[in-house]
DNA sequence: CTATTTTTTTCGAGCCTCGAATTAAAGAGG
DNA sequence: CCTCTTTAATTCGAGGCTCGAAAAAAATAG
């Protein structure tokens, strides 16, 4: 049901318009709000000074605002990095981090730990997320900043209200509760979010002019993830974090993928199925657990030496992505692509063998893709996708809301 | 960019709120309106006497309002049948038909013609299709009711614009331009529709109890083609009407498909796969052009009485779209499907195979899906959604804006 | 020191929604 | 037959919001 407008959705939505294009520019005056929004010059002088006010927006005077021009000079408006703090946190394989970051982007403090995510017992891996969240608002708390909301981004699929951890690799267990053990034990709204959706956000925000309004993020390292972004928006399934590209299909009856079934892309493209074909194991073999960042630059550097099974390895690895990309591509249309994670480094033997069997099915026959790109380091990516995501989740809700609104929302979640 | 917003974008999204309820609900009263929408009665009571002012409701008043109930009783409104006409237009193989549909949805004419569609030169289509617009637009005048929108459904790819068919299996002409001849000929808006996304969307208005928020609609016919519906919105590829379901890749270096590539889904699900197969023809040869439905019928029986080559066909054809759909669920989670078409009359043939080869795949084995159902007529269903569609851009582009906005309207599109 | 130019704020007009009060239109009951 | 009760719909004033015009503020030019 179409929802219906009252008088102050008005000024929500414009106060939201207003942060989000500082947000994206960073600074600017009330004329150039004038002139990017559309909004009136009275409209924006109302917006802002209630925005001041609340002390989300601040005047930001330095000397060097424009120089030697005529008339009264315009004062520079930016989001005020002390309105608010989030926390992005990052489970990956043994490693947990976490970084408290202010309502400027900045990160201010940060975490790391280490811990044996695969044998942690369930209770211990959850509280090892609260405790170190709880180590960051405790310093947050100590600058007198309250931590308004808290991403958690990990590798698995997650539920669609972003509750739960469905599946992981990193952890035998299933529907781990991270998001509302998080909620109850600080009472900050928290989330869960798949890694690869994160790194979408990321490019998103960092690289506007390549990765918009639609484009792929595939994660190559032990599995295959994607993020994926269309119309602008992330894409996401109906009851899960969506879009397990590494299991469609790519050879019926085909190898045997960590998943149980047999023939998906992830089992022929995912380091430990390039492992197993180079090492002439049978497709039927049981997945390895993990493999060293090393022994898999070992292959690479193999394959690329000399013909071999090595070589052989990476081409399948490239054959399935491409065949598996062309099947998206004809439900999507073909757009952006480029490669994440520590598998990227190999993509060189990938490309190839992946754009001829691209060239084979009926996607992306028709348009001429951009070439891709490859970033080896997935991590930065993950922080800035929790980051940006928690920062829009306080511009959108909260400060959009105003101190009126805010009560509602108390009031709805509630 | 967000937009913002302006003082009579409220009155215009509530206008656009209650005309919706209307259309969904068939008549309210004022009151029930307010229980619906949570709109005020002051409001509604505006809102609903502009709309009757401007012929778009009508008080319904007929003997049988509710019975016996204390107090003044509820007076109905509902949508008038007179307000505007638009036409749904179909195209498909051999075949053109276009139906006049007033305000309330009722067909109050229709015109049907055959064509060799395959044969017919680019001009002689077009004009076609704008002949018979023309007719049905002169029969609208005839009763003093003005063509607001044109809606036309056509088995295909068309771009995302709406506006052209880029390619179709109906003829050999790529880019035919339909929408903009017939917008230019007779100044009325018109835009150009996917068959099966048309389906989707007859469905969704049809039986929302079932087909609302997620599912697919496959069609099984000639070819493969799918509309999908995601999050309650028809999901569109970037450039095209996308979701070409049929072009997924099943079998690497496969059959041979009527795109070209090989291995396509549609190149063992299609009508010409399947027959291809049952009479033993090698999987590279060039499909068939069309094969009549008595002869599929015949074809299906004979796989129904023994085992053969027939029964192989239609289970390979069942194997592949269990893999195509496995894959799908992988990327969207798994939905209702329904089949669609003449080849959903041998879905006893391709139930079984396809149910096995979905569960040897990573998408849907979570979820249990309802029962899977079938439709083999599909041309109801086509003519169903682009009158829906079309009424729906009457509703909200043109009713909703009222007649401030119409000219704002105007202004734009100029 | 005054005129000019540009930015920002202030003020009134015109919408819109909402709640309260009012009017309208029926049945219930003596 | 008339009055009371009940429910539906309309009217009216209060409070928001955006916008354009006018005013105020803050700089440079001469």
């Amino acid at each position: 049901m179409t929802a219906i407008t009252r008088s102050d959705d008005v000024r929500r939505q414009n106060r939201r318009v207003v942060i989000s294009v500082l947000r994206r520019h960073g600074r600017l005056s009330r004329t150039d709000i004038c002139a990017t929004t559309g909004l009136s010059a009275s409209t924006v002088s109302a917006i802002t000074a209630d925005l001041i006010d609340e002390t989300i927006l601040r005047e930001v005077r330095d000397a060097e605002t424009t120089g030697a021009r005529r008339g009264r000079p315009q004062v520079a408006l930016g989001l005020n990095p002390e309105a608010a703090t989030v926390i992005a946190l990052v489970l990956s394989m043994n490693s947990l981090s976490a970084a408290l970051i202010n309502y400027a982007g900045e990160v201010i403090a940060s975490v790391q730990r280490k811990l044996p995510t695969l044998t942690l017992p369930r209770d211990e891996l959850v509280h090892a997320a609260v405790a170190v969240t709880g180590d960051l608002i405790a310093q947050s708390a100590k600058i007198g900043m309250r931590v308004r909301r808290i991403v958690f981004g990990v590798q698995g699929i997650t539920d669609s209200g972003s509750r739960m951890l469905l599946w992981s690799p990193i952890t035998q267990h299933t529907d781990v509760g991270f998001a509302d053990a998080i909620e109850t034990a600080f009472g900050i709204p928290t989330t869960i979010e798949n890694d690869c959706n994160m790194i979408a956000l990321a490019l998103g925000e960092h690289r506007p002019d390549r990765y918009r309004d639609n484009f792929l993020a595939v994660m190559l390292s032990h599995g295959i993830g994607m993020g994926l972004v269309l119309k602008g928006q992330l894409f996401q399934g109906t009851t899960s974090s969506g879009a397990e590209f590494g299991h469609m299909n790519h050879v019926p009856e085909g190898a045997l993928c960590r998943c149980g079934k047999r023939g998906c892309v992830e089992a022929y493209a995912g380091n430990y199925a390039i492992w197993r074909n180079a090492k002439g194991l049978p497709e039927e073999d049981a997945p390895a657990v993990d493999i060293g960042d090393e022994e898999m630059q070992a292959l690479a550097d193999t394959a690329r030496d000399h013909d071999g099974p090595e070589r052989e390895a990476y081409r399948r690895a490239g054959e399935a992505l491409g065949y598996g990309l062309g099947s998206l591509f004809s439900l999507i249309d073909p757009a952006p692509v480029i490669f994440i994670g520590q598998g990227a480094r190999a993509f060189d033997l990938i490309e190839g063998p992946m754009r001829e069997a691209m060239a084979k099915t009926a996607g992306g026959q028709h348009h001429r893709l951009p070439p891709f790109e490859t970033e080896p380091d997935e991590r930065p990516l993950i922080r800035e996708g929790c980051a940006s995501l928690a920062l829009t989740f306080v511009d959108r809700e909260i400060f959009a809301a105003g101190a009126a609104g805010a009560q509602d929302l108390q009031r709805e979640t509630a």
